[in-house]
Formats: structure tokens, sequence, C-alpha cells
DNA sequence: TCTGTTGCTGGTAATATATACAGCCTCCGG
DNA sequence: CCGGAGGCTGTATATATTACCAGCAACAGA
């Protein structure tokens, strides 16, 4: 996100206000009622600008299609982001893969969860993640022997325990239907995408 | 806040999973489309009716003027609380056997979640659920064949599949070295203190 | 039987709102 | 000295949206 001017932070101050206030964006009118415009074209070019450096998504042809992004102060943006089938080549942690929200604090994970992932097979049975199970993860790649990690292989992501061995990465299932895997670093990219560090399971997988 | 007909709580659910996914209220229009209807009046009416029985407030003459109430999502709660050790004898949710509370909506699960019971041993370990979990219960005595339920047997208290034939009830473990219980309701006291929606898990036990 | 509520169809007028076009001024990097 | 971004005024206009009219049918309680 670009850095916003004083003036665009003091306009998305005023948006973020109004949502809490009313519950719902401002419109153009709003917005220049109150910071005192004469023309509501001075709101809109706000808009626009503060879109274009990612503060905001407009939705055309809505009226109050305004949205906060990258901000967790506004109640529309609380509970951790739910990631469901992640597309290949882009990153886990993309907007277009959030499904929804989960209403739940990040800081009953320790270290804090950043995201949700949906957990897709059934690779890590024996180890109580079951699939549909949202496992709860940690943004880093600072992973040790022995945890639970979802890493991405090609375009694949995958959750399995993590073992390391000089240039030697063993991916292990815990499930005996499923076969380890092993990746030579120096061959073959892999990322860490991050840590295990809970789980959420919804009744209707009990 | 009177109660909602089924038709009625529809809107609503839609209204506020509207508001989580767009960032703001419904038009008429978008309620219409939703909820397969052919005129925007019956939108209209339905938001007056929900305005009368305190569901919501409209603000007349904005577009999008609809603001959810007593949202249930329990923003001044502090979270469900957690219960540990059950002493002999004691009800399950008894305020001594709270130890901590944990910060979740209970409307993520369905029904929604009561409290947390600290999972002891092993027995349903093939369902997911291992020592320590936390398992989220609905407290009630409905249960049906083949679900998970928090049990009163004597003194103890213990989570198994529920199975019901006639006056035969059998409290089936999910690990074969545990064997099933079964209990004639006629000669012995069974109470059923809830049902398992869902599961937490914390880091440290993955 | 009357009255009110629920749950809609179908339509329309008023107005709230987004958004385009045409400018004006200032500042700043190249 | 040019070009672009920031920050506005002022005027329109198409359309999105609210809000009200008149009905119809089923149903519940008084």
């Amino acid at each position: 996100m670009h850095k916003l001017t004083a003036r665009q932070e003091e306009i998305r101050q005023f948006i973020r206000q109004f949502i809490i206030d009313s519950g719902f964006p401002p419109t153009r009118a709003d917005i220049t009622r109150a910071l005192g415009f004469r023309s509501p074209n001075a709101a809109e070019s706000h808009l626009r600008a503060l879109e274009k450096k990612g503060a905001i998504s407009l939705q055309a042809g809505s009226s109050r299609g305004i949205r906060l992004l990258n901000d967790t102060g506004g109640e529309a943006e609380s509970g951790l982001p739910v990631i469901g089938q992640v597309a290949a080549g882009s990153p886990v942690f993309a907007q277009e893969h959030v499904r929804e929200r989960c209403q739940v604090n990040p800081g009953i994970f320790r270290p804090r969860a950043d995201y949700l992932l949906s957990v897709q097979g059934m690779s890590m049975r024996d180890a109580g993640i079951l699939e549909g199970d949202l496992l709860a993860v940690h943004r880093t790649a600072d992973v040790r022997n022995g945890q639970i990690v979802v890493a991405r292989l090609q375009d694949d992501v995958t959750v399995k325990r993590f073992q390391r061995d000089g240039y030697q990465v063993r991916l292990l299932p815990e499930n005996p239907d499923y076969t380890p895997i092993t990746v030579d670093l120096r061959t073959e990219p892999l990322v860490i995408e991050g840590l295990g560090v809970g789980l959420i399971r919804n009744g209707e997988a009990l």
C-alpha cells in the first residue's frame, strides 16, 4: 500500500469513524459535508486516489460501495480470514482466497495465528487434523523439526510435519496411507508458508 | 426483542452475511434478488417487520441504511468459559470449574457453543479429538445417534459417540484400545450434558 | 366474524447517489 | 519548462435506491 498524504489519511479516518458510527460507509455527499468541500467531486477524486493507493476498494455503481482495506480497526474486518482452495502460483495469503472470516481472537494461539487454512485430504489424520478442519497458521518461515507446517511445493500447498537434515527436508504425513515427501533444497524449491499453531473444527465435521 | 419468524431470521442472516462479505448493508434490491422475490416491496415490508421487532434499525432516506441490532456476536462478552477437571457430583457448567475464558465467538459453531470442555484421555482419538483439546459444547439433552456427546455417568463426565436403542444407550469410544460403555436407562442414571459442536486445539498440542 | 400479522406481486414517484466533464491552482521532480 | 499528482470548484445526468400505493392469500387470535 502506498503511503497516504495527510489529507487522504484524514478522509480514510472519517470513513472509518463513519462506518463505526453508522454501520455503513458514507456517500460522496457525506464526505463532502464532513470535510467542508463545496463539490462532491472533491470526495470522488479523493476516493479514486485512495483506491489507487490500495487503502480502499470501490464498488462501481453501488451506493456507499466503499470498503476499507488493510485495516484492523473496523468491526467489519474483525476475525481471522479463512482460506480455502489455493490457486496454483499465487500466494496463500491473498485477498482472493479469503472465503469468509471466522470470529476468533488470533491471540488464543501461540504464536498468534494470522489466518485459518481449510485442510484438504486426510494426510494428517493421526495428528487429529481432518479434512475440513481449519488449521490456524502463523506466517513464518522459521520452523523446527517435528513442527506441523504449511509448505508450498511447486504450485501445491500442503500441511505436513517438518523434518530437516542438511539439504534434505522431509514432509511427513501422519497417516500410513500416505507417503512422506522428500525434498532436496539444492534442486527443488520449497517455501514454508507458515507454522501450524492450532485447529478449529466445525460441528458438521464431528 | 420479539421472536423472529423463520423467514425473518433468514433475512436477518442474509443481511449479516452481506455486511461481512461486502462491508456495507444490502439494498432492498439486493435482498429481493437473494431471496428470490419478484417485488422489492417484499424486502421493504420484511425490513419494516424486522425494525418493529427490534432486530434492525432503519435510517430513513439513506441508501443501505440498515443496521443490525442486538447482534449476539457478543462483543461485550469475554469469550467462552473453558471447563477443566470436573469434580464428582457437581454440574459440569458450574462457576468453580471455569479455569479461564477463551476469546472465541460462540456463533462460529452450530448450534452455538455454550462452553469449552478440556478433553481428558484419548478415547476419541480416531475422531480427531485428542487429550487437551477443547471440545465446544452446546448445552442440550436432545441428541441423536451418531453424535458426539458429553455424558455424565455416576460422577464421571465423559465424551463419547452416542447410540441409543430403546432403553439401551451405548457410549462408543473412537479408539480400539477403549471399550464401549453400555447403560440401561431403567437401572442406571445417565445425564446428557451437551452436544459436541466443534473443537479448538492449542498449538502446544500439535 | 373482524382485525392484525405474515408474506408476497406489481408498479411508480421522489430523491439519494455515483460519476462524468470542464476547469483552476500549487507543488515537485526531471 | 513540462508533466503529473494533489486538491479542489461547479455543473450535469444517468441510475440506484427508498418509499409508498393498491392488491391478494393464508393464518391466528379476539
